[in-house]
RNA sequence: GUCCCCGUCGUCUAGCCCGGUCCAGGACACCGGCCUUUCACGCCGACAACACGGGUUCAAAUCCCGUCGGGGACGCCA
């Protein structure tokens, strides 16, 4: 529950802030909605974003998640103005401020064996007590840690916790004023034998040299604050300030990854399945984020001037996707989101996704920027009202860019196959508009309705079966439309060729 | 287990700091209606929540305490 807001405390001149992915798989959308705060903070603020690689994970880290997370920020229009850096391209800063906490006594050489640790913490774990580490070589004497060390004794270097009462204090932005006991922190771990440097370390060092103002991060990262503070102080940096993000979770309550919840979790799914990179922003912004009067949508200039951290809930949100769902294949809202952006935004801006969906399907002609572009325009802006994703153009609309289209199984039963009469009917109706004048909507409803009531038809039957085989539809935008948009040509061709959808042994 | 965080409709959330205007508002989803010889859009309407229990108060979603529930962090991972 939200009890007091905290200023932002934007008081340095420059704003600089980043995303800093380990590139250990694609990007996810928890992550691409970090990186998507990170950057509204930076335009609004008029500051800096830049995309650092953590990629010192070199077991796990590969060039085609780095370029995964390139791609799929890209793509989100989430553009940064500094970087990639990459983390392990610093490990030598990072081993350099290792070396000057120990000297200033910061720090200190530890040389038991993760033997010997493993088991002082499984004893503790055991006797249900907490475990931190006894700081057994913290008491050794400096020249004794030297003289091992010089011998070449395996050993980590540890971070020296000041001992004492006293706590770390910060202000988070989003989740208000924190606390740790200096007792509750144990002597961690800093660099490791082998001379590598870890997170928390590494982390703070790069940040520092970044000069990063404000670290805007997943609420994962809330509990290693204050270890980072004690960091940035031994090194006498100034200390930036923190944002933690709410964490996203599934309908189960469990944070949202690739292991369990594969594909729709990733950016490039998303992309994959005819969502508008904006959408996809809007709806990720929305999780876990909200201006005071409700708005929803949002231009790029809008929500950079709307957008504010303090608006950040510190309440996990949920990704509303249900497994296996017929209806739904991933959280309602961001198919609702993409639908609302498909039917409102400008139909040139949109023209421009819907080639790009023709032209993988191959059903690109050159001529709709062209001669047709008109034409290209009209039909999407005909179509698009009941779609919710690119996708739809190429499937449900396949008719207005192809002749190749199927018949949808409802509307070949219901409204054709079951009114025979359609097979003779039909191709007639062919011939009639074949001779009409001129194809326009007047014209062509007039001419339908004619024939239909010149030959006492039900007026239903017909229209329904001309827009099942015309258009492979049962349902679409107003018939008449439909007819003008597809034209005459292949609309009597369509009709003519109706009989070929019923089967053989029907024929009377 | 220890430390920390969170808890308003199914979901995203407004309201909470500065108690009354909240028998809790919006959006998505769902259901019904209008429109449409189709479906969608649009419009109208319905359903639906202050986790629980104690306080404080004339009055609590809002303040205090406790309980329960959920999450995170506790590595020579990042």
């Amino acid at each position: 529950m939200r009890v007091s807001h905290c200023q932002e405390g934007v008081t340095m001149n420059e704003v600089r802030v980043r995303f800093a992915p380990s590139p250990t798989g694609y990007l996810h959308i928890g992550g691409a909605r970090t990186a998507i705060y990170n950057w509204l903070f930076a335009r609004k603020h008029k500051g800096t974003f830049i995309l650092r690689i953590e990629d010192t994970d070199t077991e796990r880290s590969t060039s085609e998640s780095i370029q995964g997370i390139l791609d799929g920020l890209e793509w989100l229009g989430i553009t940064w103005d500094e970087g990639p850096y990459f983390q392990s391209a610093n490990v030598g800063n990072h081993r350099d401020a290792a070396s000057r906490l120990l000297e200033s006594g910061h720090a200190y050489r530890c040389f038991c064996s993760k033997e010997e640790l493993d088991a002082k913490r499984e004893m503790a774990v055991r006797k249900k007590r907490p475990y931190k580490y006894d700081r057994t070589c913290r008491r050794l004497d400096p020249d004794e840690s030297a003289r091992l060390a010089a011998e070449g004794r395996p050993h980590v270097i540890r971070f020296a916790v000041p001992e004492g009462p006293g706590s770390v204090r910060f202000s988070d932005i989003v989740y208000g004023d924190m606390e740790r006991n200096l007792e509750d922190i144990e002597d961690f771990v800093i660099l490791r034998s082998d001379g590598t440097p870890l997170y928390l370390l590494s982390n703070a060092v790069d940040d520092i040299h970044d000069g990063i103002t404000h670290v805007i991060r997943g609420q994962d990262g809330l509990a290693n604050t204050p270890r980072q503070i004690l960091i940035y102080e031994a090194l006498g940096a100034p200390i930036p300030r923190f944002a933690h993000m709410p964490l996203t979770l599934d309908l189960k309550k469990q944070k949202i990854s690739k292991r369990t919840h594969g594909e729709v979790v990733a950016v490039h799914f998303y992309r994959e399945h005819g969502f508008l990179p904006w959408a996809l922003v809007n709806y990720l912004v929305l999780l876990g984020w909200h201006t005071s009067d409700d708005r929803e949508f949002f231009t790029r200039d809008e929500l950079i001037e709307a957008f504010s951290l303090e608006g950040v809930s510190r309440a996990n949100s949920i990704f509303n996707y249900q497994p296996g769902d017929k209806k739904f294949f991933t959280d309602p809202k961001a198919l609702s989101i993409n639908a609302h952006y498909i039917r409102t935004m400008p139909v040139e801006e949109l023209a421009a996704y819907v080639r790009e969906e023709l032209e993988e399907a191959e059903l690109w002609n050159a001529e709709y920027e062209t001669e047709k572009r008109e034409w290209f325009l009209h039909v999407i802006d005909l179509i698009r009202a009941r779609y919710h994703t690119l996708k739809d153009f190429i499937s449900h609309g396949r008719a207005y860019f192809s002749e190749h289209y199927a018949i949808e199984e409802k509307a070949l039963k219901k409204n054709l196959l079951r009114h025979k009469e359609l097979r003779e009917i039909l191709p007639r109706l062919a011939d009639c508009l074949d001779e009409l004048e001129s194809w326009d909507l007047v014209g062509v409803e007039q001419a339908v309705r004619d024939f239909i009531d010149g030959q006492g038809l039900d007026s239903g039957m017909v229209i329904n079966g001309i827009r099942a085989i015309v258009t492979g539809q049962s349902v679409g935008p107003g018939l008449f439309d439909c007819l003008v948009a597809i034209g005459r040509e292949q609309v009597v061709t369509r009709l003519r060729k109706t009989p070929l959808i019923y089967p053989p042994e029907t024929s009377a």
